[in-house]
DNA sequence: ATCCCGCCCTGAGCGC
DNA sequence: TGCGCTCAGGGCGGGA
């Protein structure tokens, strides 16, 4: 469920939140939320305990918590996942998998996931930036990140357009919304071949991601119900700002034709029929 | 090496 | 009421 702007709004409220306080203790309440952590709960509980939290980072749609022994958390919030605040005496969510308590007897960090595609793990020596997801492009707000670069990989890639935005090695943070809402505004259909765009078309596809994710930041990401919520539990209000995605039928915002909804991927896509016509030639 | 598919889960909403 | 089906914002492993 959530992309770049949504992980993005819970880093920057973690940071706020959390980064400075010391971890007490650790309760893991469903082992798969920590399943890529391969020592398992105790040792995660274990090596957590008595740690510091120094800052807050985030790659793409990957979250960590450099610690002051040089390892991280690092966690994913996959479809469903939360990271909430919460007073101690709040009940128990229904998803409660992981609750971390602090020295300072403030409020609670709580990892709260549905679906359990989400996660959690140490990443040892992981404080600058945990081997786990060394693998994970630099996402386009990144300063380091080379538009250069990514125009020629992406022009590299014997793919469809969609797919490759979707690729987190090509670039990180965006999901079937962004892409769908970039796409819309590159007036580009997502089944066109990378190879085939020109470099221009390329560059300017890029600068669309990098505004719609910018502009969701702002709004404080996209929120269709309460599976996705900040760190106090509050949603974000880009859905009103939104082209494509989830407008089936409802009008084009440039032209007045009625939002299609294509399956890609074994997901849905949507797009203007006649902003983005059908490429005729696709990638094999 | 690159690309693509199936799968990992739970719950909401819908039609019957 | 209740059943069964579809759908949901992601990423990985493994096969082609």
């Amino acid at each position: 469920m959530p992309e770049l702007p949504e992980v993005e709004t819970v880093r920057q409220g973690l940071d706020t939140w959390v980064t400075g306080r010391t971890i007490a203790s650790v309760e893991v309440r469903h082992p798969r939320a920590i399943r890529r952590h391969l020592p398992g709960d105790a040792h995660f509980a274990a090596v957590l305990t008595g740690r510091t939290v120094t800052g807050v980072s985030r790659r793409g749609k990957y979250l960590w918590l450099p610690l002051d022994s040089g390892d991280a958390i690092v966690g994913h919030l996959g479809m469903s996942g939360q990271l909430l605040l919460q007073p101690a005496d709040a009940p128990d969510e229904t998803h409660l998998r992981v609750r971390f308590t602090f020295t300072d007897g403030g409020a609670q960090l709580r990892f709260v996931d549905q679906r359990t595609f989400g996660g959690l793990a140490v990443s040892e020596g992981g404080a600058v930036l945990p081997g786990e997801i060394a693998h994970i492009a630099r996402d386009p707000l990144d300063p380091l990140f080379s538009d250069e670069d990514f125009v020629a990989a992406l022009r590299r890639k014997r793919t469809e357009v969609k797919r490759a935005l979707l690729d987190q090695t090509l670039l990180s943070g965006v999901g079937n919304i962004y892409a769908d809402e970039a796409l819309w505004r590159a007036r580009l259909h997502g089944a066109r071949a990378a190879d085939a765009l020109t470099g221009p078309a390329a560059r300017r596809l890029l600068g669309h991601v990098r505004d719609v994710l910018r502009e969701a930041i702002v709004a404080g990401g996209t929120s269709f119900d309460a599976l996705y919520v900040n760190v106090n539990g509050e949603s974000g209000y880009f859905d009103r700002s939104l082209d494509a995605y989830g407008r089936e039928g409802l009008p084009c915002h440039r032209c007045g034709t009625a939002i299609r909804r294509e399956q890609f991927m074994n997901r849905s896509s949507y797009s203007c029929p006649r902003c983005q016509p059908r490429p005729r030639r696709t990638p094999r």
